[in-house]
DNA sequence: TCTCCTGTATGAACGGCGTTCACAAAGGGG
DNA sequence: CCCCTTTGTGAACGCCGTTCATACAGGAGA
């Protein structure tokens, strides 16, 4: 059972500091292909052990709990969807690439959503840094749209309509609801945001009569 | 142990049926009871066992498994839940009446949600018709609307309606997102819906120039 | 080189979960 | 009154995440 492959530095004294971080990063990568290939509910710490090479116990002298491992993996899921909205810049563009990030990779993304903290433990500040930054995306194209709203309410606009367009995907894709197919939900998104650009165009203050 | 408190009917044939009926009756109360309280995760086969006065192996008696019974208690959500949007009549209201149930009876309804079957079976045929009504509700308002609308577009677009509406009072409601208060909830709400609406009676079908 | 000695890896063990099943109890028909 | 079917029981099973006494490895000092 030699675990092990190659070890690169095996001298000096950074090698234990080393061993440890080549065994997270190797538990990080097997989490995230079994998360990606078969959904979070998949993730075992035996059979992660027996993937990785090491023992159950090995895990814990990584990482605290299962949760932090999954938390881990979800901050990378985060880091690869926002730099996949990276080329996306008006909110119809951006819609589609929400939704076709979430498509190509459902069960990364949807571990974003599954995944709940035992008892109320809070998640980690850089966790919810990163979500913060994929809503402040949306910022920019809502300024070019409203200039005239200020900065809060233009904040919560976004997170808002982030919301909707998140409601579109995460229904469509997910098949105990309806599943729909891809190219329809696509055009369904272009429906909902073209309308919510004319609608906010036209007056981003209340104006409907009734 | 006398777990059964009355019997109504104890002579006659029917009588097994329908201790068999009042234990599935108290078992599905009691479920529907602990997660409006404490959420889904919260519900355990030996603690309702004990809190219904009956053991472990009677619940199998009666549901074919955990999975069953929390389909049956999440049926009566979707009912209660359809019941409660029954006066909203216009998008707007409708919208709030949804955030209402949603805060009102926030563990409930996330069970709807949370909840997946395990390996890929299907749901039942029941519970996906539920669904469809909860669905096919919007389609009225949204008739006066788009009278131009054919049935089959109108259908999709009241499902897109329904997911971005959801989509709002989910990720809202999630104190791992973004907690947000009730009210500015509903005020983003109306803002979504307005422009939605604005949006929709300028021009059904596509318009935006870029 | 031999000997500590310290820090880490190990995997059997623990408590808890949903589910099952050999067995006991009960209740109507001959 | 007895039998036989039908139902209820709860210890046991397998799997889960997590822990901890123990074995082990590997550098420092003699």
């Amino acid at each position: 059972m030699n675990t092990v492959q190659e070890e690169s530095e095996p001298r000096s004294k950074i090698s234990t500091s080393t061993k440890h971080e080549v065994l997270q990063d190797r538990l990080l990568t097997l989490a995230e292909h079994t998360i990606a290939l078969k959904g979070l509910p998949a993730l075992r710490a035996r059979t992660l052990a027996e993937e990785a090479g090491c023992s159950v116990g090995a895990i814990y002298g990584v990482f605290a709990d299962l949760d932090a491992l999954i938390l881990a993996v979800n901050a990378r899921t985060l880091d690869q969807f926002t730099a996949s909205m990276q080329r996306a810049e008006d909110l119809p563009a951006m819609a589609g690439a929400y939704l076709d990030y979430a498509a190509a990779n459902r069960h990364r993304w949807q571990a974003l959503f599954q995944h709940r903290m035992p008892d109320g433990r809070p998640i980690p500040q850089s966790y919810a840094d990163k979500q913060a930054l994929a809503f402040s995306r949306i910022e920019a194209p809502l300024a070019t749209l409203c200039p005239a709203l200020p900065h809060p309410e233009r904040a919560a606009l976004a997170r808002t309509l982030f919301s909707a367009v998140h409601g579109v995907v995460i229904l469509g894709l997910d098949e105990k609801v309806a599943a729909v197919k891809l190219p329809d939900l696509h055009a369904q998104l272009r429906l909902l945001v073209d309308a919510l650009t004319r609608g906010l165009t036209l007056n981003p203050r209340r104006a409907a009569p009734a």
